[in-house]
DNA sequence: GACGCTACTTGAACATGTTCAAAGACGGGT
DNA sequence: ACCCGTCTTTGAACATGTTCAAGTAGCGTC
């Protein structure tokens, strides 16, 4: 049964081998090239028709392998998407870099840095929608997240790290360490949003940013004022405890006095 | 297996209506009967085994019917799940009475609210942690930002318009009557957090709850401070555009002055 | 070159949500 | 009694994500 060679020609002419993957058994050229074959032409089916109507078999066939040979590389449909995360986390991260390099106003940068991820995100909205679902999924490896997402949520983190780094606005530097992760959750929100938008070029969820960021800068700056000092420490001490992952904070007294403060 | 029951002849004398819509108003006639023998065995399996591990096949088969029977009755597994939202509303309704008639410190209420959910809501979180990836998505009628869960959701904020109202805590008037959208959105956030909870009787939820419901009242109560006005003002603006639909738009000036301020 | 090891590839088979054409039941009009 | 139409029920067929036992190929060793 000789099968057309749709896919790979006399492979080790241009591909050198050196540089093999960190895994136990070193080289690989044509896995590699099999694996990132499946990978892109899933991609591109991904957004030309969508996550659901994109089939495996139909993925396989396009790519000229059998069904079996894409999961040999990817476990699942899902896993086929890390791709996708990777991609519009890197579009969205040289996006933002003029906004980040720009005004020092709170309110106009996270603006910028958020009106930056919609704009980047446009092109994927209807794979993004379609896709969400599994995304949501607390057993999903690709949930924003869980472990596996690890990367992807601390490149995200740190860009709005540097957003509130560059600014003007002064803050109550108690909070510093975590407004980071409660403007990634902020962002979150947005997606959210975001995917259930169905208006004409997402220009519901582009309105919610420009009203929500105004609003987001402001409480930051009054994060200083003296009636809100306690919010402000609560608001804290639930971030340290509850948010994901291995931010470490520096010691602050006792971590575990409960509700210590509360009214 | 034929069935002789006979009761009620004259009022289904109109017509037995369409199948599969969620028509609770038709009585007893065979069909009614079918339709939630199915309906009970598919939330006993679904408690039993889970969401996934529960197939179309073993409902039909432990109910006594065919497959396709099944979908005449309902047209997805997920409708299936209706009579979840339904169940679990109406038990957190019940639940929360003593809450609501209890303590009128806001903080306790918003905790006894919140607290009161996760009670009812333990023996289903297996389960919902399954479902929760269907839920989530946007085309699915059953996501909690659907239109046809507008009843569920109306239901669930009225409750915290109760916790809100029997309270003694003083807030701004001018966000009354969008507050309990937000703490209906405060508790989304909590179920979010809650499905992805793994912990030995959702511990941790419980303890978000503890750590998080002092700091909302205390926001609320806040809320009247003059620093803060124009940020509720703008957050007020904020919730009346974008906040999913049918509630009632207040007049903006005058406020309404039902229950604010009783103590 | 022969052997053998392992990475790679295959396509059929499986599980399960969903659809559909046909059959059955039932009631009413004649 | 018969026919007709509608509601109900059936089970086989379909679509698609996933698995698996078996086959193939490249490469190092003898």
């Amino acid at each position: 049964m000789v099968k057309e060679e749709k896919n790979v020609s006399d492979a080790n002419a241009a591909k050198p081998a050196g540089a093999g993957r960190t895994d136990r058994t070193a080289r690989a050229p044509k896995s590699e090239q099999t694996r990132s074959l499946i990978l892109e032409t899933a991609l591109r089916l991904f957004a030309e028709r969508g996550y659901d109507r994109t089939t495996m078999r139909a993925i396989a066939q396009e790519a000229g392998v059998s069904v079996g040979n894409a999961y040999y590389y990817f476990s699942s449909k899902e896993h086929l998407v890390q791709g996708f995360y990777d991609r519009i986390a890197a579009e969205h991260e040289a996006a933002v870099r003029p906004v980040l390099a720009g005004d020092t106003d709170l309110a106009v940068r996270i603006r910028g840095v958020l009106l930056c991820w919609l704009d980047v995100a446009e092109q994927y909205h209807r794979f993004a929608a379609q896709f969400f679902k599994n995304a949501a999924d607390p057993d999903s490896p690709l949930s924003p997240f869980s472990e596996e997402s690890v990367a992807a949520r601390e490149a995200a983190i740190s860009v709005h790290e540097r957003c509130l780094a560059g600014s003007s606005t002064k803050h109550d530097p108690e909070l510093a360490q975590q407004l980071p992760q409660l403007m990634w959750l902020m962002q979150m929100g947005l997606v959210l949003f975001w995917v259930y938008d169905r208006t004409e070029g997402t220009e519901r969820s582009r309105r919610l940013v420009e009203r929500t960021a105004p609003i987001a800068a402001r409480a930051i700056a009054l994060s200083r004022f003296r009636v809100l000092r306690p919010l402000v420490r609560q608001l804290n001490d639930v971030l340290v405890e509850f948010m994901p992952g291995a931010v470490r904070r520096p010691e602050r007294g006792a971590p575990d006095a409960a509700d210590v403060r509360s009214s």
